[in-house]
RNA sequence: GGAGGGCUCGCAUAGCGGCCGAGUGCACCGGUCUUGAAAACCGGCAGACGAAAGUCUCGUGGGUUCAAAUCCCACGCCCUCCGCCA
């Protein structure tokens, strides 16, 4: 949710934030009117609840006639108040519910268009020149075949399509690139966290995840649960309704995504770039507001140590404001040379979420002036399947064989994975 | 799934329908004292909205009442016991 102050003070930021992100400007007008509609309803409730409580104090002294005049005054009131307060709670959720339809306060700093507008910053390492090392390199589909890595065709059998099997060196890598994520994020001192996968709506309405995104959540109709997408949800209402001291906080949280890939069909349909239900290491900070914007670079900063370290080449582009989710006023992303697409593809990616999710989930600190919505940031250090298909593909050898990088091998115990 | 018990300010507890937004202890913060600390003593100590007055919050929602932490109803959560199962 956005800062209310915000609008009432300079609705115009809002306008231009919902125009540059190419949503709805309608809305805030609409909402503009819905407050002011509600904090009338509100202090009109108040006038009276402070006659009433006053009246009701002097029943007890008074006596006789006197007692049975006000007893009649203060029935009379009652009724009032009781219309006016339910004028009330009928206008606040009025407005609420369009306060929770606009998304956070875009920073201006982003790049202004759609999806095909990024900028990249920049470009890190060389993709590998097949040609003149003369092959033609497999995708990670092949080569998942050849190692006995990946299995699609099972998958798909057992259930249905982006599904699949991580067997052998597949599972293998899984299990080495966690270990490895985990390690790094433990030294950078993130605390490592192993969250729930099935969360109860407020969580999932809370990190924002039921507005534009809701056609790629999965539902649990029959008890009113949701599976996550990331674990960025459980992260975030982790601390729903608490007031944090001692910021900032880092989680690293390791879990199961879901994501139903509505609107998605025919893209990416081959091997598992993109499927229903894959593994993630999720980084995840509450920070103080004035130390949002240094962090969502250090969350970047450990997203390029860990592309670094499996030795693949990428870049970083920072994401137009078109193509932001609602929670975020900008994002950076980290994406991966696929030399089979001759592509770059979206491995990792960071939001700073401001203090947009910490305002729905009422998750505060303290300084001198009170308590005050605390800002909330995520990125990601490993989403496994994407990786595995990144490291397969840069690192293959002419004859199918994948040369493992030096951080994953103490963790596999192996420098190659070779057809057995 | 069946049977009971409970949900009050970080924790533990008190709370007769009005004098309760709420007492006490612990924890915490500030001060006095001390070479320093402990102890002792003094003070502070829930949050939201609001410029303030004031209003709201005792699991949640509804009801009774002039007035609800306190009475009634529904729901949620937690705990114990039984059954089933990893």
């Amino acid at each position: 949710m956005i800062d209310l102050k915000v609008l009432r003070d300079n609705p115009d930021v809002v306008r231009n934030s919902q125009k540059l992100r190419g949503e709805d400007v309608a809305v805030v007008d609409q909402l503009i009117a819905a407050d002011a509609a509600a904090r009338t309803a509100l202090t009109e409730f108040e006038t009276l609840r402070a006659e009433q409580n006053l009246l009701s104090k002097s029943v007890g002294a008074a006596k006789g006639d006197e007692k049975n005049a006000i007893l009649e005054k203060a029935k009379e009131l009652a009724g009032k108040v009781k219309s006016a307060d339910s004028k009330r709670a009928e206008l606040e959720d009025k407005a609420k519910a369009l306060a929770l339809q606009i998304s956070n306060l875009i920073d201006l700093e982003a790049p202004v268009g759609g999806e095909a507008d990024f900028k990249v910053i920049e470009e890190i390492g060389t993709p590998r020149d097949f040609k003149k090392e003369g092959f033609e390199p497999k995708d990670h589909v092949e080569i998942g075949k050849i190692l006995k890595a990946i299995d699609t065709e099972r998958g798909a059998k057992v259930s249905g399509a982006r599904s699949y099997y991580l067997t052998g060196y597949g599972a293998l890598l899984e299990f080495a690139l966690v270990q490895y994520a985990i390690s790094q994020a433990t030294k950078a001192g993130f605390i490592p966290v192993i969250p729930p996968v099935i969360v109860k709506p407020p969580a999932m309405e809370g990190t924002g995840f039921l507005g534009q995104a809701a056609e790629n959540v999965y539902h649990l109709a029959a008890d009113e649960m949701y599976l996550v997408g990331t674990s960025e949800v459980p992260l975030a209402a982790y601390h729903m309704d608490e007031i944090l001291d001692n910021l900032p906080i880092r989680y690293a949280g390791y879990s199961s995504c879901f994501r139903r890939e509505a609107g998605s069909y025919g893209k990416d349909t081959r091997g598992i770039i993109r499927v229903h239900q894959f593994d993630k290491v999720e980084m995840f900070s509450y920070v103080k507001p004035e130390d949002a914007k240094a962090e969502h670079l250090k969350l970047l900063e450990w997203e390029k140590d860990f592309l670094k370290a499996m030795e693949i080449p990428f870049r970083v582009i920072d994401v137009a404001s078109g193509d932001l989710g609602s929670s975020a006023i900008r994002k950076f992303d980290c994406e991966a040379w696929i030399p089979t697409q001759n592509a770059f593809r979206e491995v990792t990616s960071t939001s700073n979420c401001t203090e947009f999710q910490s305002r729905r989930l009422n998750i505060r600190f303290r300084d001198e002036n009170g308590t005050k919505p605390v800002a909330t940031l995520n990125g990601t250090l490993v989403a496994v399947p994407r990786m595995i298909v990144a490291i397969l593909e840069n690192h293959q050898n002419a004859d199918g064989s994948v040369n493992v990088p030096k951080a994953l091998q103490p963790f596999l115990g192996v420098d190659k994975l070779v057809s057995k």
